[in-house]
DNA sequence: ACACTGGGCCAC
DNA sequence: AAACGTGGCCCAGTGT
């Protein structure tokens, strides 16, 4: 328990935590900057409510700002006649963006918590706000709440907003009591429909404008110049202006505009005399020329580090690694930054302007031909975009948590774990001397108690290797590797390289048809320049290793333990915080290995270590402690490693469940966690808490989803579909042998099993073995095969889950411990009555090979030449080709739940009954709604799940729901 | 004190 | 070199 405190008050923050100055507060007082020193922490955590606290302070900054072509709103006249202008707008989108104070996004949910301290909006270079098309609406200080000006025209759905991460914005916007309506797209999800393989940290706003750096150029120069075709200057209105110019006097919109858009090339002296005058009376005036003067050609990206990153100083005067930023509140009230932060917060809502744009051309360019869609425009507005908004309704109701209940386990889990640790640590210590210390929490440790001695292969980052390869060795990957060399060991794999190889260099520019697979090719825009083998990021985004050089590791090494008892060793005056801990290694055979090389010590290799102690198997460590004569002790550490295993267990119930729900939950008690649409496939995620992977039923010992409650009178409606991925594979195969075996009903793995051994069919043929039996009709007259066969129905339920993540017979050689011939055999059977399947993997992995592309279902296409680019590494070739089979499976499951919560959620009878949705996971939906109706909504649930397609599939979708006071007991 | 990496584990 | 796909997150250890 010791070492468990010790880490909970020890914990990573991550959090910047910059000091920030705050200009005056008095605006009849000079604008004098450092009046204030403001020691602040700006942690998210922080109980410091910036917002409010500045309310009644006076920005001078904003008041003196004044930048040509950028209208900024510092009152609430100027408010009114901007919200005019956005009002007589509505046939266009309105890119907004906020930057906020009070929230730290990294850590924490935007429900109820953080405040907006200035917006900016762009509805295109032809709009005035009365500075320039470019608008920044002041919030803060003097402003606080200026926004709510903008209230009534952000909650009217005629209004289309466009942003890049609408949630964010749009629980900000709600935290002031705006209900932000008419949602018209938001870019990040433009962006993962247009490819979604370009990486976890490819889809900012920056790095997507980067991406499209090319065509948002040229978009923005052919609207200048679209504009300046559509005006005709005479010499007659030249002169009028001139005239008019002379006196002073305001000319007709119609006509500043006509001449601000005009080039006057080579006609005489007098006219370009004129026109450089009227340019400089008009620059005040019009918004497209001040755009194009002030803005056309500036620096695209919209890169914090870029404006406001410093590098940390050093103790010792030399410039650190880690970059700082100044906070929000900083940037909005410097003299020396305030420019910056207009131009960083303006072009923000700007550039997802034109990246909306450019994002649809691309989408149209996509094409599909599911239902009545043509491109991948055409989905995002029938299904990715109400789910888009669907997704903020989600986060923004949270799930109620009782936390009592969860007060309660976690006092539970807490003790349980003390019991535990002390049975394990016990029989450490009777290993060796000086180990009270031990952290059952590291792997390393762990390592080192059963394994050491052991030789390890040492891992080097990927950019040291890179760093090492001298530039020969680079342009050796970067040309043409030779097929025969680099092709893939199965056989089937060599067949698609060699005809992939062939058509490549066949009429490949010739082709100008539509729907041919080669123009679909050209259809994804390179991500980032190719590296030779690898995108070099784990799936989490985290840089990756490689493997190489050996190392040896000793019997015994020394772990640093914090110095708990204040030891003072010989010779020194004070104890030192920290001490050596020495772990002397018992030598255990290895059984596994991690990837780096290292001895594993996770779950099933200390399930072997510890055998069944309670059945009298004292697994690998008695074996051990038997040979050494020492029986006793091997029973002992059986029975700790056993105790070691429950620990690990309840650790991560307590701290990745049982902790992180209580504190995360709102004051109400709910649970908002943030959905988002960044997966490779169109499944969606979840974080801050990750809601979608809480404990299942049979790992629940302390019942955490029991804490997940329907609210007062109100009851949980928990559906999910049942071998949803199955279906839909027997569906995109257009498999008989599945599609019937779905129809017939009853349990689909037994059916499996039937199909993979014909002894099994030749026995239900014959009446003497059972497919399944009603209990109601009493006992059955035969046998029946999930019992009689039951690790033969097992085998068939184990490779109906695997095989459509492609995995392979080595990979159920080594699950089953058997050999690979049968293990083959194996996967031979499953395939033997479903050779569509077989055919369709086939051709899948050959245009995934030849175009570097899989589409789903719904036609949304994964990109994945990255892995099955002929230049890349084998494993990821291969890699590349299991995902090109999975994706079609898991996203076209993924498109179809899509489907189902976007007619449930705008279904009037649910509306009507009161019943909302709350979590999706994956194949499961989860609403709340009144105690009283629960049941017809129930049936009216299963109804739309089960049609949730405009044009049904080759079979049905079944559902199974229940209904319950809260998320265990819907199991 | 913080950032990063490796190991491990939860879900579907 | 890897052998089962898609995710998020917690902890320990180490480098800066």
């Amino acid at each position: 328990m010791i070492t468990f405190l010790k880490r909970l008050t020890n914990k990573n923050t991550q959090i910047n935590k910059p000091v920030f100055r705050f200009c005056t507060a008095n605006p009849s007082n000079n604008d004098v900057l450092g009046d204030y020193v403001i020691k602040s922490k700006m942690s998210g955590h922080s109980s410091e409510n910036l917002y409010e606290k500045y309310k009644n302070f006076y920005n001078v900054q904003i008041e003196k700002i004044n930048i040509p072509g950028t209208t900024i709103v510092k009152n609430r006249d100027q408010a009114h006649k901007v919200v005019k202008i956005l009002k007589s707008l509505p046939n266009r989108e309105h890119a907004w963006d906020t930057e906020t104070v009070d929230v730290d996004a990294k850590l924490e949910s935007p429900i109820g918590k953080g405040k907006i301290i200035c917006a900016s909006a762009f509805c295109g270079i032809d709009v005035d706000f009365g500075n320039g098309p470019r608008l920044f609406i002041d919030n803060f200080a003097q402003n606080t709440d200026l926004i709510l000006i903008f209230k009534e025209y952000l909650e009217d759905s005629r209004y289309k907003k466009i942003w890049h991460n609408y949630g964010f914005d749009r629980h900000i916007f709600y935290n002031h009591g705006i209900n932000v309506q008419g949602f018209g797209g938001d870019t990040m999800h433009l962006a993962r429909l247009a490819d979604p393989s370009r990486g976890p940290k490819e889809y900012s706003l920056a790095n997507v404008t980067k991406h499209y750096e090319e065509e948002i150029k040229y978009l923005k120069r052919s609207l200048i110049d679209d504009l300046r075709k559509s005006i005709q200057v005479n010499t007659q209105e030249l002169q009028t202006v001139l005239t008019a110019l002379q006196k002073g006097a305001d000319l007709p919109h119609e006509i500043i505009q006509k001449f601000q858009l005009h080039r006057f090339n080579s006609r005489d002296e007098q006219i370009h005399f004129i026109n450089d005058q009227m340019q400089k009376w008009l620059i005040k005036k019009q918004p497209a020329y001040l755009y194009e003067k002030y803005y056309l050609n500036t620096n695209l990206k919209t890169n914090m580090k870029q404006l406001f990153g410093k590098k940390k100083y050093l103790k010792d005067g030399k410039e650190g690694k880690t970059i700082e930023f100044p906070n929000t509140i900083r940037m909005h009230t410097d003299p020396e930054l305030i420019e910056k932060w207009v131009h960083y917060s303006c072009l923000d809502a700007e550039i997802t302007f034109f990246v909306f744009q450019v994002l649809k051309d691309e989408l149209k360019s996509l094409s599909t031909n599911f239902e009545d869609m043509r491109n991948m425009l055409d989905l995002y507005n029938k299904y990715w975009k109400p789910f888009g908004e669907i997704l903020t309704d989600l986060e923004r109701r949270g799930f109620e948590l009782n936390l009592e209940h969860l007060d309660k386990i976690r006092v539970q889990a807490e003790n349980d774990m003390i019991k535990l640790e002390k049975q394990f640590l016990d029989w450490v210590c009777s290993t060796q001397q000086g180990v009270e210390q031990f952290n059952y929490s590291s792997a390393q440790q762990l390592q080192q108690l059963f394994f050491a001695p052991f030789k390890r292969k040492k891992r080097v980052t990927k950019d040291k290797i890179d760093a090492n390869l001298d530039e020969k060795e680079k342009k050796d990957l970067e040309g043409i590797k030779n097929f025969e060399e680099n092709s893939a060991i199965d056989d089937e794999d060599d067949n698609f390289r060699q005809e992939s190889f062939n058509e490549q260099n066949e009429d490949y520019d010739e082709d100008d048809d539509e729907e041919s697979p080669q123009k679909k090719k050209r259809l994804f825009k390179k991500a980032k320049p190719q590296e030779d083998d690898d995108d070099g990021y784990l799936s989490d985004g985290r840089k990756k290793s490689v493997r190489k050089e050996e190392d040896d590791i000793p019997q015994t090494k020394a772990f640093k333990v914090l110095n708990i008892k204040g030891i003072i060793p010989e010779g020194k005056k004070k104890p030192p915080k920290q001490l050596d801990m020495n772990i002397t290694g018992l030598g255990l055979d290895v059984i596994n290995l991690t990837d780096s090389g290292m001895p594993a010590a996770d779950l099933p290799v200390l399930k072997i270590l510890a055998g069944n102690p309670k059945k009298g198997n004292y697994g690998a460590i008695g074996e051990y402690y038997k040979q050494k004569g020492d029986e006793e002790m091997g029973k002992k550490a059986s029975q700790a490693i056993e105790s070691l295993i429950q620990l690990k267990q309840v650790e991560t119930l307590l701290t990745t469940f049982i902790i992180p729900l209580r504190e995360l939950a709102d004051k109400d008690g709910r649970i908002h966690c943030s959905l988002n649409m960044n997966t490779e496939t169109g499944r969606i995620s979840a974080r801050k808490p990750n809601l979608m992977n809480q404990p299942s039923h049979d790992k629940d010992v302390y019942k955490i989803r029991s804490a997940f409650q329907a609210g007062k009178g109100k009851k949980l409606i928990v559906a999910d579909y049942g071998q949803l991925e199955l279906r839909i594979l027997a569906h995109m195969t257009n498999c008989k042998a599945m599609i019937d075996a779905f129809k017939m009903g009853g349990d689909f793995h037994s059916r499996t099993a039937m199909g993979m051994y014909p002894k099994l069919k030749e026995e239900i043929e014959k009446g003497e073995l059972l497919l399944e039996w009603d209990k109601s009709q009493g006992e059955p007259p035969a046998p029946l095969l999930k019992d009689k066969y039951s690790s033969e129905r097992k085998k068939a339920k184990m490779m109906n889950f695997s095989i459509a993540y492609g995995k392979s017979a080595h990979g159920f050689s080594k699950d089953w411990n058997c050999s690979m011939k049968e293990a083959q055999e194996a996967l031979d059977a499953w395939f033997a009555d479903r050779k569509e399947v077989k055919e369709w993997q086939d051709n899948t992995k050959k245009i995934a090979l030849e175009h570097g592309y899989t589409q789903t279902m719904m036609g949304r296409y994964r990109n994945l030449e990255r892995l099955t680019h002929s230049k890349s590494a084998r494993h990821l070739v291969q890699h590349g080709l299991r995902a090109s089979i999975n994706t079609p499976i898991q996203g076209g499951a993924a498109d179809l739940v899509i489907a189902a919560m976007v007619k449930v959620s705008k279904d009037p009878k649910l509306n009507e009954l009161g019943y909302e949705l709350l979590l999706q996971i994956h194949d499961e939906l989860i609403l709340e709604g009144p105690e009283e109706h629960a049941q017809e909504a129930l049936a009216r649930v299963i109804e739309i799940m089960e049609n949730p397609l405009d044009t049904p599939l080759l079979l049905k979708m079944e559902v199974d729901a229940k209904v319950g006071n809260n998320w265990y007991e819907c199991k």
